[in-house]
DNA sequence: GCCAACGTTGGC
DNA sequence: GCCAACGTTGGC
């Protein structure tokens, strides 16, 4: 099983969101990296951090999991979508996208503040500076080193 | 293929 | 709201 993390801001799609419905496209994604990890790495049953950005106390607020591997964001191909792209063409779509599924609630919200206070932890993308990537990989014994923080 | 301009992300 | 970081675009 492989580990990720996938940031959202709360106030487009919240972890509550998340929880209301039975799975969620996950569209709209517009940078390459992100993209050839979703078409080509994700598996289902593979487990999400679900990180908040941009709000109050940005940090991992949950778990989600991955319910369908990397297929066409048709967003892409809509106009009227607020993702569309003129270059992503049905035949050849450029943007994939997952489906992702709630599985719990963290206790509490372990913030980006706190990632950043532990050394073990420095490798991760997510701390480092000027990192941008919504969708990242997370390194095992990250994961449970996070869970442990719990 | 270089690189300046521009747009976006996202913490603060 | 500011701005640093960084990806993308497009002229040359």
């Amino acid at each position: 099983m492989n580990y990720w993390l996938m940031k959202s801001e709360p106030d487009a799609f919240s972890l509550d969101d998340l929880e209301a419905v039975e799975s969620e496209p996950w569209d709209g994604v517009r940078n390459y990296q992100a993209r050839n990890m979703m078409r080509d790495q994700m598996k289902v049953g593979d487990r999400i951090f679900f990180y908040h950005s941009n709000c109050k106390v940005p940090g991992i607020v949950g778990i989600a999991e991955v319910v369908r591997e990397g297929y066409p964001d048709h967003t892409a191909f809509d106009p009227e979508a607020g993702y569309f792209d003129p270059k992503s063409d049905p035949d050849k779509p450029r943007w994939y996208m997952v489906d992702v599924r709630f599985v719990r609630r963290l206790k509490r919200t372990i913030s980006l503040q706190e990632l950043k206070e532990h050394p073990e932890l420095a490798a991760m993308p997510l701390v480092r500076k000027g990192n941008r990537l919504s969708v990242m990989p997370v390194a095992e014994a990250d994961w449970h080193f996070i869970l442990g923080l719990e």
